[in-house]
DNA sequence: GATTAATCTAGACAGCGCAAAGATGTGCTG
DNA sequence: CAGCACATCTTTGCGCTGTCTAGATTAATC
């Protein structure tokens, strides 16, 4: 029975319930602190319980990693259409949804790049993964012009666009910039920093495209 | 005596030594891996002795990633230095010199931005995160040609700059691209990648500047 | 040379991840 | 409905960790 089951010796969803433990334990306090055994006082079992199913720490925060990584591919997939038809306008919007999660839940993300902590190898990972660069393969496809290989990332192009917003994000996020700015204004603000900089990107994207000036 | 003292009750050079073995440490297996009890072992001290000159595991970790930044900005100005007197090429010098570091080390890096590990606010790390910025702006006001703030790092220009090195050096390090490359080779072939993508980045800060066509 | 301070050792403690063994339900088979 | 196999959870034990404390040893100072 997967209702209530709080009493019982069966929990019943312990594997949901130990992954919101989880997540919310790591979107708190950051990957470090989390304890396998902490995440099972949250969902009210023993310290061994979480082991049936997930194996081992590795194992919850894989998984855990791979969901974080999905929610924001679906978030920015979502970006994009919003964002209409025009192919720089859906590249910039994708940049800023992207930022917007990385900046929005910090702890979340610097788990998933952790290799010590999670199974990087692990396949619904790298299912997550290759979904998020052919998404942004096929946006600068149409921004370039070029039919670039979904499977490969490997141009200055796309190099300069993902390498942009997660040095971007990392730097909000470490408090490099906006140190002085108090927490509830301070997504705001990064946004319009980085609208600002991914406009600056867009004339090294568009120089010969759209902007040709003369 | 600071000279051999390896089987004497003083160890003589003890900081250092733990701080050798911390930074070995750390550059083979990562800064999550790092225990205090084994830089003592390879400093052949009992577990208790690092207590004495760095107070906790933080104070260790905290002080090794100040060096280590230093080291840093050492070399990017020495490489920055050895551009030349052009702008734009003492800046793209000075992205390769980030980029050239931050792959050769990347555990050691990895150990800078780690706020449970180290304490962010220690003077001697603020200290060294000053001078890289200020190093940043001070070129960057060069090419821009305004006269940028060297305490204020948020413009768009210096911003992008900072985020495409760091985003370009995690992607390498954390095997997003190139992770087929064989190891030996991988640092060349990065730096190559990295080469073509400043110059498309190179096209977004001169592209008012000195490439004016037409 | 005696005293003070610095340095290092040794032991204790709670907390951790993991493994093994036991307890307790659930569901299938007859 | 009875019995049994299995999934699930608890409990215990082990070695490891960081930190604290008290004590041993050496260096520095007066």
């Amino acid at each position: 029975m997967n209702q209530i089951a709080d009493r019982t010796y069966h929990h019943g969803d312990l594997k949901v319930a130990l992954l919101a433990a989880a997540r919310s334990i790591v979107e708190e306090q950051g990957a470090d602190v989390f304890t396998l055994r902490e995440a099972a006082r949250r969902a009210g079992v023993s310290h061994g319980a979480p082991a049936h199913h997930f194996g081992d720490k590795t194992g919850l925060l894989t998984q855990l990693a791979a969901q974080v990584m999905n929610e924001r591919v679906d978030l920015v997939e979502a970006a994009k259409v919003a964002a209409g038809v025009e192919p720089m306008d859906q590249l910039k919007a994708c940049g800023l949804a992207h930022i917007n999660f990385l900046i929005s839940h910090p702890h979340l993300e610097g788990l998933c790049w952790r290799a010590n902590l999670i199974n990087r190898s692990d396949p619904a990972l790298l299912d997550a993964l290759r979904r998020m660069t052919a998404g942004l393969i096929e946006t600068m496809s149409a921004v370039t012009g070029k039919a670039l290989d979904p499977d490969k990332e490997a141009n200055p192009s796309t190099l300069l666009a993902i390498a942009v917003v997660h040095g971007f994000a990392q730097m909000v996020n470490e408090r490099i910039i906006l140190s002085d700015v108090p927490e509830h204004e301070r997504p705001l603000r990064a946004l319009a920093m980085a609208n600002e900089m991914l406009d600056l990107v867009g004339t090294a994207f568009g120089g010969e495209g759209s902007t040709v000036a003369c």
